[in-house]
DNA sequence: ATTTTTGTTTGATCTAGATCAAGGCGCGAA
DNA sequence: TTCGCGCCTTGATCTAGATCAAACAAAAAT
């Protein structure tokens, strides 16, 4: 079996043409569903916010990646202290080939559709496809990279610069703009709880909500609902991230 | 060109014939030196402690892996603020295959010797030979399970538990342990200074400093000679990591 | 052998963010 | 329409770790 895939290179913001979603990824195969199916088994599970998708430990049967909603990938300690490793929002790769074990909680942080892949036929479709090794590769590399720029943010930064960090990150990607249009606001859903936000920023709830505020006090943003965001100022915001004019959040 | 190479099943520990150290990834390969030679044209460089080895931004001429010594990967922020985001000991693959630019900085913490391969060679062979990609896929699949293991130290551990894990690791991956032997003590050498430490940590060099003073005075480690850390109750500095006492610590 | 330089310890003080503690504000259920 | 329950906000207080400041130790350099 050697079938040529263009859609491996699928980037960013194109359409794959059996999931309506933005895939980026291993997802772009579901435009040759017909041909995978037979021995990928193909299918989709929904889960409701809250719900733990992978437990860490978990025996990985399945591989596949987000079609909707928001997941987390997060790791908990036994006293309770939770860090969140990975934001997983639609088009995102979940699991892990090669790996017998999940080494981090998956949970629901909206409801969320997952387009599933059994594992094992998953690898062995891996095997004989070197182009899709070669995107997995270059998937795992990105996210390497996304990985240690965080690592950079729960270190070194400030609580405020951590929000804007996160507001930027999530706003880029969901308007899916590239780094340098907008001059103008923006404007996204925000789909964490306060609590969520602490988890990935190292932070209390209770420090994300005043810091939160305390930008839109200062003008940054403006906030419709709580949980929709509007982004008055975006030079100031990507000032207040620390982070360097020109550089990532491309994730 | 289909060459097989056993040794690309080279487990940690396995010693590779070439290069006397002990290689897990990808200079497993010197043992075919003969053969890649002439395409890889592999070379060795040294670096004295400090010497930065690659700048984030720069063009990526090669790849390699360290085979003596300790460089680090870090960030740096325009007010200072530094980042260590990966420490890479001997055996450890530096660069990024299908990479143009490197994203963060490559510095040399002691005198470090770079076994090297010119990166567009290196690509080539890595297109035509299917099991040196699949040995990188898990490669770095180890380094993002690593990433997020620390991310979950710089978000939610103490400066105690945070010390202690980088005792740990280090100790360990210095004396090729595996996760379950050594009940009694363990010596190894601390070829980091505490401002390393502290920038690895997400701390300062004087909290690091208190720390490591801590534990000597609860007798958890002996220090000679300010490097040479001589952990006397092992049990206990596990406990004090804050992690689970089965999980992770493979590097 | 003596001066620099570079790294380490230790103390005093300060502060960002944590912790503790109420309330408030939707929103779905009854 | 009111109740209950998840979120979110806001205030008061506390503290781990940062910051500031010396002095000390060990290794280079002269």
């Amino acid at each position: 079996m050697n079938i040529d895939i263009p859609a491996l290179n699928t980037k960013i913001g194109d359409k794959c043409a059996d999931c309506p979603i933005h895939h980026r990824a291993v997802c772009a195969y579901c435009e040759k569903s017909e041909l995978m199916m037979l021995e990928t088994m193909k299918s989709y599970s929904n889960y409701a916010a809250g719900d733990t998708i992978i437990m860490a430990g978990d025996n990985m049967k399945f591989v596949g990646s987000v079609v909707t909603g928001v997941a987390s990938l997060s790791q908990t300690m036994e006293d309770g202290r939770r860090q969140m490793v990975g934001l997983l929002l639609p088009s995102d790769f979940v699991g892990r080939p090669g790996r017998e074990y999940a080494s981090f909680d998956v949970v629901a942080t909206t409801p969320v559709t997952l387009c599933k892949f059994e594992r094992k036929p998953f690898e062995k479709m891996l095997e004989s496809t070197p182009q899709l090794r070669e995107r997995m590769l270059e998937m795992v590399l990105d996210e390497l990279d996304a990985a240690r720029e965080w690592m950079l943010l729960l270190g070194r930064k400030t609580a405020r610069e951590k929000i804007a960090s996160l507001l930027m990150i999530i706003g880029k990607r969901q308007n899916s703009l590239s780094p340098f249009d907008m001059n103008s606001g923006m404007k996204f859903e925000l789909s964490l709880t306060r609590e969520a936000m602490a988890d990935y920023l190292g932070l209390t709830l209770e420090t994300v909500s005043r810091q939160i505020n305390a930008l839109k006090k200062d003008g940054v943003i403006e906030l419709e609902k709580k949980r929709h965001v509007i982004v008055k100022d975006f030079t100031r915001l990507l000032d207040e991230t620390g982070d360097d004019a020109d550089g990532g959040y491309v994730i």
